[in-house]
DNA sequence: TCGCTCCGTGGGACCGCTCCCACGCGGCAT
DNA sequence: ATGCCGCGTGGGAGCGGTCCCACGGAGCGA
């Protein structure tokens, strides 16, 4: 009574799935073969692989990862811890963007991404362990803090890790990270080839190794220039915008006679132009500003902020890539790149 | 010569971690016990429990779960899928808001979230399959688009999904979704409380379940206060800043004596200060602005906008549960839950 | 013709866990 | 004393792949 039924895969996930057993069969080969053609071995003859290519096709097989992580002991995925503290600070694109670039490198790799959002650093002592034990090929950090213990757990436990950023000069783990003291430069130089005198700037949290980089390059442009350092056109932020109002209030009272600000984030550069507009400053007019991170806060503050932007998707692809690297060959991923910034010059200075 | 190795855990990953059997060992008893202690099954005795806890602590085990996943055809994971179209429209706080809630939800019953950032649509075809060969227990899906196939490919596999926001009115699959309708019935609310008479609207693109929602709630709150809904004063939009723009020229051209608009989100919005503003137009005096989204925008954009908030890591945390609860007991997950909108009152409106 | 390679191949053993069956043993009713 | 029940328990049989060893046959030189 019942038609033939046509071999098509099956319709629901209960109809279990056909495995390589069922494909060596159909294609009348045994199972060495299938694996072989699958993962792309040579030491196939070309009969045999068209007869197992067919009935893959025919069966809609697709390889069992589990099966497959467990006689390899890999796991062909890679996490991606980012602290959730950080989280919320972090200028918005600067997630999604990196997440994004991430996300485009493995998956060219056939590698798959797990997220992890840790509430809090005491998960990170049970995190390490359990990162090892799951046997994730690789992790990838985002926004490490100096004090951060994870990634030297990881690195003892001989897991790969590239980070998001380093933790100071001497960065043994691989690392990604954009032209930090480069980009402040560019901001300093561009508000200095604008005429400006007095120069500001609001640094992050100097036990980030971003700020102190930013910081940097805002020195360095000044004394490129013959330009003097002055201790007291330097005020600490923490990367918020109340941080940055702080920060403006404590310059415009230290210095009255500033004519430019270069903050190290787009939002404390935000609470910035609150600050000066409180104190009936008109920008770019007497006080030039630019921020950093390019993010759409930039482009919404009145007036639409100059600001430094990184190339958040390519530094989240050589993310990838770095560990890819070094999940293949360890040892050679370990190395630090270095993506350039770029200004992008709009009304504020 | 060499000391007495300490029972301690192995200090790479490379030494193989100790399995089932090596506790089972330690503790003298038998594989079937430990995997009942594990995973919490009432039928051990105290003392076997004891003598396995110890075993397990002194060992450093951990499951492996590559093998659980193989004998037991679940995954203890669940894939986020993002279309990375939309992902470049989200309002900036949607994504991490969301996904923020999702990990916290997923954390609490020890699943893994895998993210997946899909390129184009076209992908969704191998994604399909893909999803349900690997066995991931679930998938949550943002941003659906009315003509993606892939929720309905997921539920023909059977495989529990839930889905952000939904299709359209008849949504079989589970789904979460913020009031929008309300949340754009407080919106023009405030503006007629605010004395406002002629108020627009920008819409966004009304393929998606979103946009006819906040229209539709634009619609409710003139026709409940008994003002007439005219046709000129409602501008399609896509999401995007110059859209926004786009539309409110186009508002002002058709309605020059509008005094009111609300924008289906802040970043259309924060487009149509814009063109106010090069009309000549003060906000809120001349013309009241409410946006939605609550996002980062509205607050940065001057005059800080009136918008409406979405409890996002809210329904991240309720995506997380529907589909848990969908996977532990088919069926009992597909509902669809709304969750309320807030008005947050700034100076726009 | 007879080895000897060498290539492609089949299939056993294993990866580390869960599931489930069968077994021993103490306690209770008969 | 005998039977029966039921609890804890051990361990075999998978789950679906990969790895590798051994084997048959074709191709070649002697």
């Amino acid at each position: 009574m019942s038609p033939a039924e046509p071999p098509q895969p099956p319709r629901t996930a209960e109809a279990r799935r056909p495995t390589l057993n069922a494909v060596a069969a159909r294609a009348g080969v045994g199972r060495g073969t299938v694996s072989r053609v699958i993962n792309g071995s040579p030491k196939v003859s070309d009969r045999s692989r068209a007869a197992v290519e067919r009935a893959i096709a025919e069966l809609g097989y697709v390889p069992n990862r589990a099966a497959r992580s467990l006689a390899t002991r890999r796991t062909d995925a890679v996490a991606l811890v980012v602290p959730d503290a950080e989280n919320r600070l972090f200028s918005e694109p600067y997630f999604s963007g990196i997440i994004r670039g991430v996300s485009a490198g493995l998956a060219d790799a056939g590698m798959q991404l797990l997220v992890v959002l840790t509430r809090d650093d005491k998960e990170h002592g049970r995190l390490a362990a359990y990162l090892a034990a799951q046997r994730v090929d690789g992790v990838l950090m985002m926004a490490v803090h100096g004090d951060d213990t994870l990634p030297d757990r990881l690195d003892e436990l001989a897991v790969p890790t590239v980070l998001a950023g380093r933790r100071g000069d001497r960065e043994r783990l691989g690392h990604v990270r954009a032209d930090n003291r480069g980009g402040a430069r560019l901001a300093v130089r561009h508000l200095l080839a604008g005429g400006r005198r007095f120069i500001g700037t609001i640094t992050g949290p100097l036990d980030m190794e971003v700020a102190r980089a930013r910081l940097d390059g805002y020195h360095e442009a000044l004394r490129e220039a013959g330009a003097p350092v002055e201790e007291d056109l330097i005020a600490g932020g923490d990367f918020t915008e109340e941080g940055g109002r702080a920060a403006m209030r404590e310059l415009l009272r230290r210095r009255p006679d500033l004519d430019a600000v270069f903050a190290a984030s787009d939002v404390m550069a935000s609470g910035a132009v609150q600050e000066l507009r409180a104190a009936g400053r008109r920008i770019p007019r007497d006080v030039a500003l630019v921020g950093f991170d390019d993010s759409i806060v930039a482009r919404h503050v009145d007036p639409p902020l100059t600001s430094v932007r990184q190339p958040l998707e390519e530094m989240g692809r050589a993310m990838a890539g770095l560990l890819l690297e070094e999940i293949a060959h360890r040892g050679t991923g370990r190395r630090g790149v270095v993506l350039p910034t770029e200004l992008v010059v709009r009304e504020s200075a």
